[in-house]
DNA sequence: AGTGACGAATGCGAGAATGC
DNA sequence: GCATTCTCGCATTCGTCACT
């Protein structure tokens, strides 16, 4: 069967989440294992460890049924502080990830132990988006497709504990805009960049004029005793009231504080473009879903979105917030074509 | 090309579950 | 109670890859 590399391994599970409209930031080398990632969408962030080894028959001795992966290189699963710890196997030929509980998986480990999953829960896992295996203990093993990897980050706790809505519900996949895939695909770190060529000093002034057209919409659209929100929005904040403004302010200052160097960092610009093009995708999908998200949206960051949108202490005009999703827009395309001009392939 | 490290394939054994 | 089957974990072997 084939076998990835783990640096194959790794990407292919960034890649997964990062198809799901999330921003990755590797924190460790490209085959180091576990790898280590920041994974931010829309004001949400996460750090995250990574275990990962290629999913493989349990063999010819045993049952026809039986997958596992086999833990090798660790002595012990150590668990992401202040973050998330996903063990994964990667299913080639079913196309869906396994995952483990870590949290059942805590103690030391043997010289080769192994964790074991049935392809039954491999194959319901490829039609359905996500699927759960009871392993007794109260252990669950998941498999879930690449497509919904990252609802399964975002939901860890509860899917292991059985519920399974957030891979299963019928809303589609949180596939990205094509503006923000080509963002996305631009802020690769390995791109060569040329700056100061004929017409960048233009697309760089355009990029800026967007920004303060939006900051100032920020700006008019702000309760009249606004609160100050602080620097960074931390993953906690997500239950507080505070809009997604804050998140928004933070990308387009970073994106404004980068073009103001000769040599910008075009991959962060970029970044920052793709979560503003992703706050504008959020914003619109919840104009159309409505504020039946702000009850009942179990994806935390679209009901962030919503709630920011339609105001829910009823403080912000819509109309406002209308304009701002057209400025998102109108950013995100200004830095794409400042990206584009400065890129070399 | 040689070498070592790593990871997957394979086999085996222990223990639990099940059926007679 | 015993035999069989199944699940799970461990050990060994072997192939692949990276490094020198």
């Amino acid at each position: 069967m084939a076998r990835l590399k783990k640096s194959d391994l790794i990407g292919l599970a960034l890649q997964a989440i990062a198809d799901g409209g999330w921003v990755i930031e590797l924190l460790t080398k490209g085959n180091e294992h576990p790898a280590r990632f920041k994974m931010s969408r829309a004001g949400v962030e996460h750090h995250v460890r990574l275990y990962i080894w290629n999913l493989s028959h349990g063999g010819k001795s045993r049952s026809e049924h039986e997958f596992r992966i086999q833990i090798t290189g660790i002595e012990q699963f150590e668990p992401e502080p202040d973050g998330r710890t996903l063990i994964l196997g990667w299913g080639e030929e079913f196309g869906v990830f396994a995952a483990f509980d870590v949290q059942h998986r805590l103690g030391a480990l043997g010289a080769s132990p192994s964790i074991q999953i049935t392809d039954a829960t491999l194959k319901s896992a490829a039609e359905d988006g996500g699927a759960a295996q009871d392993k007794g203990d109260g252990e669950r093993a998941v498999a879930v497709r690449p497509g919904r990897l990252g609802r399964y980050v975002e939901n860890q706790e509860a899917i292991h504990a059985g519920d399974l809505s957030a891979l299963l519900g019928d809303e589609p996949e949180d596939e990205p805009t094509d503006l923000e895939k080509s963002l996305i695909d631009l802020s690769a770190n390995d791109l060569k960049r040329e700056f100061g060529t004929p017409g960048e000093a233009d697309l760089r002034a355009d990029v800026i004029a967007q920004i303060d057209s939006l900051l100032g919409a920020l700006d008019e659209s702000r309760p009249a005793e606004p609160g100050q929100i602080g620097h960074n929005l931390p993953p906690e904040a997500i239950d507080e009231d505070v809009g997604v403004a804050p998140a928004i302010e933070e990308a387009a200052n970073g994106i404004r504080d980068e073009l103001a160097k000769p040599e910008p960092d075009a991959a962060e610009v970029g970044k920052a473009g793709a979560k503003l093009a992703w706050a504008a995708h959020l914003l619109d999908m919840a104009k159309a879903e409505g504020a039946k998200l702000i009850e009942k949206g179990k994806d935390l960051a679209r009901e962030y979105a919503a709630k920011a949108l339609w105001g829910a202490a009823g403080t912000i005009g819509v109309v406002f917030k209308e304009e701002i999703v057209a400025l998102l827009h109108r950013v995100a395309e200004a830095v794409l074509r400042w990206l584009q001009h400065v890129s070399i392939f």
